[in-house]
RNA sequence: GGCCCCGUCGUCUAGUUAGGCCUAGGACACAGGAUUUUCAUUCCUGCAACAGGGGUUCAAAUCCCCUCGGGGUCACCA
């Protein structure tokens, strides 16, 4: 005979797509605005990263949609660090992470710095919880002490491997009575394994995966605690998720198999079982694999604070990342975090996996880009140029002033909040030099004569600005007959780059007098053969 | 190998729960053109997909079965 054991649904609000019963939608008649909000409180959602050093793009999506859930049901978010394996737990790991979501502005109610009623929210400084979840799990006959030597236990391993067999593994102690299994436990500190009960079928409806079944048959009685009393994760995972009444879970989908052996956890523990939502791994670009950092694909950044250094905006990662399986309709791409929290469900999560694509990211770059207020744009363009020491820091005003100029001459071209240094660069080095696009520009027969005539022209130029270089620079073109072609040498001889911003203003920007000192360099280059 | 999951343009996806509105929509990328006296923008056009095979049905991307492909996971790690 079998059982089936369900993780039943907590609430109607988020009925599963296609096998949740659309309680929501039967009830919405009756609903009243507080008894909307009586169910949707109560969402508890968490994150849960362990301390590794860097937080992975894939994590603070997870991350992500765990907050996106509960800001949407006014429910509360939590950061748990996982780091029960003691070697795990690093200050400065857990630093790394916390500045992540700092920087992407994804808060959390309760965990590290702040605490909260269900604290303390390191697992490395939650044995006590464990430790008594091991006891009652014992007492009540549902976990045994393991006092099989590893050695032989990975000997059964091997040969059910070998062959080809599955490896269910029920240790000898399974039977002892109860209350022996304390004194052995409590005296020899050995591994504890949970009795899995055989025959049995294990049921989970997931809100992005549907409806998953396991045999419990196919389930070794799994270890909950390792010798010398150490908590495993799993138990760790359940032991918190009841304890810090975490109604939804939603976690990368490599924790699909973990589920079943946490489900008998819940049950075990008598504990109210969460509603499970297993979200698609993000794959590398153009692949179906999971986007490691260990084997990172060339040119793909893993690590949430590569993207802050490249110069990214927080804003652009955060609506890239809610777009990796989800989202809001059949065209939208560019949406508010607002907007984001507003409409988010599970339910419009995708099954497959989420394949990041940097190209659309730097495309979303590019719109916040522009949408961004020039004062804001050039606050935090600032800090990109005084790493580079190109100026102070804090800028002086004149430099602020500088920076915003060229942001407005720049228009649409920066897409990066680094690209300021590539852009603006010699705006701010005592001399120029020439890249291999300007060079070719100066190389060209007359260029010199042409350079002379450009700076004579701007010498006496009044006033000196982009109207009057603009106009002084055409009527040039027109005597010389290079018309518009003369631009590239006046940009090539001005800034030394091929490309930048609008080439008037680069001229109005720099000033009549460090104009003038960039031509003679440009011009003593040429005539010196120096231009290659 | 066992178990589990997934499979729509090159990529991210809409559509799949309630089969017809889908000769499959949008976006990124790419290609071409227009605008811009650099570049970047902007605009227009184009390219391009239901993994395959069987069913069920008047009708299937949507339901059923099989095959193939991809992935995840199988610890006294998390």
């Amino acid at each position: 005979m079998r059982e089936v054991v369900t993780n039943a649904p907590l609430s109607g609000e988020i009925g599963h797509r296609k096998y949740g019963v659309p309680v929501a939608r039967a009830l919405s008649v009756c609903y009243n605005e507080a008894q909307r909000r009586s169910v949707t409180m109560s969402v508890r959602t968490r994150f849960a990263p362990s301390p590794t050093g860097y937080l992975h793009i894939g994590g603070a999506r997870t991350a992500l949609f765990n907050w996106l859930l509960a800001r949407r049901h006014g429910g509360q978010f939590i950061l748990r660090i996982d780091d029960t394996d003691e070697a795990r737990h690093v200050d400065e790991a857990v630093a790394k992470i916390l500045e992540g979501f700092r920087w992407l502005g994804i808060d959390w109610d309760e965990g590290p710095e702040i605490g909260g009623p269900h604290g303390p929210y390191y697992q490395s400084q939650r044995g006590d919880k464990y430790e008594a979840a091991i006891i009652q799990l014992i007492k009540s006959g549902k976990a045994y002490p393991d006092l099989t030597p590893t050695t032989e236990v990975d000997t059964l391993r091997r040969a059910a491997e070998a062959a080809k067999q599955p490896f269910v593994y029920r240790g000898k102690e399974r039977d002892m009575d109860p209350a022996a299994a304390l004194d052995v436990y409590l005296s020899k500190r050995p591994a504890v394994r949970y009795k899995v009960p055989s025959g049995r079928v294990v049921a989970l409806d997931d809100k992005v995966r549907g409806h998953v079944e396991w045999q419990t048959d196919l389930l070794g009685d799994f270890t909950i605690a390792r010798n010398e009393g150490k908590p495993l994760y799993n138990l760790a995972t359940v032991v918190d998720d009841i304890d810090m009444k975490i109604t939804h879970i939603v976690r990368a989908e490599e924790h699909l198999s973990n589920t079943h052996p946490q489900l008998h956890l819940f049950e075990g523990l008598g504990g109210e079982k969460p509603v499970f939502a297993h979200i698609p791994y993000v794959a590398a670009p153009g692949t179906k694999k999971k986007l490691s950092k260990r084997n990172p694909p060339p040119g793909v950044m893993v690590a949430l604070e590569e993207y802050e250094q490249a110069g990214y905006l927080p804003r652009a990662v955060l609506n890239g990342l809610a777009r990796l399986g989800w989202s809001l309709d059949d065209k939208t791409e560019v949406m508010d975090l607002q907007t984001v929290i507003d409409n988010f469900s599970l339910e419009k999560v995708v099954a497959a996996p989420a394949g990041l694509d940097p190209d659309k990211l730097y495309w979303l770059q590019d719109q916040y880009m522009k949408q961004l207020p020039s004062a804001e744009r050039v606050d935090r363009m600032i800090p990109f140029l005084a790493a580079k020491g190109l100026i102070s820091a804090p800028p002086t005003a004149e430099e602020r002033e500088t920076v915003a100029k060229i942001d407005a001459a720049s228009g649409d071209r920066l897409k990066l909040l680094s690209d300021i240094v590539r852009y603006g660069e010699f705006f701010f080095t005592p001399t120029i030099d020439h890249d291999k696009e300007a060079a070719k520009h100066l190389r060209k027969e007359g260029a010199a004569e042409v350079v002379e005539k450009i700076k004579d022209a701007l010498a006496t130029l009044e006033p000196f600005d982009v109207k009057s270089v603009e106009g002084a620079i055409s009527q040039l073109g027109a005597s010389t007959g290079l018309g518009g072609k003369i631009n590239h040498i006046l940009r090539a001889a001005t800034t030394g780059r091929s490309v930048g911003p609008g080439v008037y203003d680069c001229v109005a920007i720099l000033g009549r007098e460090k104009t003038l000192r960039n031509l003679e360099h440009t011009l003593a280059a040429i005539r010196e053969g120096r231009i290659v």
